[in-house]
DNA sequence: CTTGACCCTAACCTTACGTCATAGTTTATC
DNA sequence: GATAAACTATGACGTAAGGTTAGGGTCAAG
């Protein structure tokens, strides 16, 4: 019967000898004996024990429960992978949504060369804080700065509002579309990022950092109620008055 | 201008208290004063930097990560998210593959209610060892071991034997039918997995469990080398017999 | 003046090992 | 028999992102 060193059974196995060690402390997988010299033997059965344990280990389970498991031969073991498995979905599914997220948050950022600095294009995500930093600012800047804010709008020029206006639109439109969407997904929460990252922009050229709360609570109000801003170019847009209207409704209904 | 305690900041955006602090200590996010008292206040700029903060790290980002991000303004984004977007996948993959095993795992633990002892069914799933393992049994055990594990096989009865056959079929077909998928899948591990499962259930009739070797090593010579077992309740089966042996060749060429 | 709610720092705990540091053992070679 | 190479052991420290007490200070209300 032939036993096994410690650094045998790492390479068949492909782990480390450091982790064999750490199984022996831990209990998960002691050497059937030690020399005088204090050297690990491994034999067959604690290799038919570590497959087992790789295998559990494979699937994700923390070393305490294989632990368990090994221990205990009556653990129901259906139940504990279906749980298992419920864990693994879950992660999927927000894995998904990440992978999503970044997606729509790359392709953006390539349409948009114009922008500089990424880490002004995210807020809004959270929506918890968006409340609160809205009523917080609201209460803390008043109306008079909204009127500033509107004063700043009317500057820019005919084209770039013109500019402004189409990716705007572009935003609105699917905002719209999707508005019954529920619960609120990746997607919409990239729309209304790019949303953020608009108004930031269009600000960012006469804000310093620290009025940024003005113009976030300012402009909410500012586009859903007046209708000026729609009709900025010189003719009527009742479609994109509608959609901006509309999506500012959604939108500020579902984050401020 | 309001300022934020610790425990308002934690509970607009939903972390606790400590990590809030644990933020303070390395550096991610500071208040932007300290009382005499040394209670930290925090302002609107670091409810922001926070929002930004947390959905990077909503994005899986390590802390470190997001440090940079924010104090480096010049960093390239969209390589990151793409770095990153390529992690996540990678997990997404190694997900769907663990579910699909732990599916195929349950199934087959539902149909099989004949087994008790959980532990004892998942080798054959970690090639490495297996190749060592069954080198070390031949060598070990050598042919007298095989010719037992035949006559063992003799004993079983012609219901128990046709069973067993039913089970053996049906993998082997499966297995058969998947013979050139590369590079092997998890489900083809899982069918493996229930090869191994069935030989384990029948030997475990007969045998304690530090002989396992000699049925492991056995078993697959005995079945690919003699064409009597396809045979065994009075009829020819020839397709079972095809089947059995580039089943186990198959097996062989993989796992062995 | 006391109670209760809040705040602070400091320090240890967690997972699953990696990475030395130091020292003893076995094996191969000269 | 000596020595060097390869292997082994234990012990301690480090990681990421905080959780969890412990002990003690601060503040507003009653």
């Amino acid at each position: 019967m032939k036993n096994y060193s410690v650094k045998e059974v790492a390479q068949l196995s492909g782990i480390s000898v450091r982790t064999l060690h750490y199984y022996d402390q831990i209990g998960l997988l002691k050497p059937y004996k030690r020399t005088e010299a204090g050297y690990r033997h491994y034999g067959h059965r604690e290799l038919l024990r570590l497959q087992q344990i790789l295998f559990y280990k494979e699937l994700d389970f923390p070393l305490k429960e294989i632990v368990a498991f090994l221990e205990e031969p009556e653990f129901h073991l259906i139940e504990a992978l279906e749980d298992h498995k419920t864990a693994l979905l879950a992660r999927q599914k927000r894995i998904d949504h990440l992978v999503e997220t970044i997606e729509k948050t790359i392709r953006q950022l390539k349409e948009d060369d114009i922008i500089t600095k990424p880490e002004m294009l995210y807020e809004g995500l959270a929506k918890e804080m968006g409340t609160t930093y809205r009523q917080a600012a609201i209460k803390a800047y008043g109306k008079e700065k909204i009127t500033h804010s509107e004063s700043e709008l009317m500057k820019l020029g005919k084209e770039g509002f013109k500019q402004l206006r189409a990716r705007w639109t572009a935003i609105n439109d699917e905002l719209f579309e999707r508005r019954e969407e529920s619960p609120i997904s990746p997607a919409i929460q990239a729309l209304i990022a790019r949303h953020y990252q608009l108004i930031r922009q269009f600000w960012g050229t006469v804000n310093s950092s620290d009025k940024q709360a003005e113009a976030y609570a300012g402009l909410g109000t500012l586009y859903t109620q007046d209708e000026r801003y729609c009709l900025r170019d010189g003719q009527a847009q009742p479609k994109f008055a509608t959609f901006l209207q509309k999506a500012m409704r959604h939108f500020v209904d579902y984050h401020l």
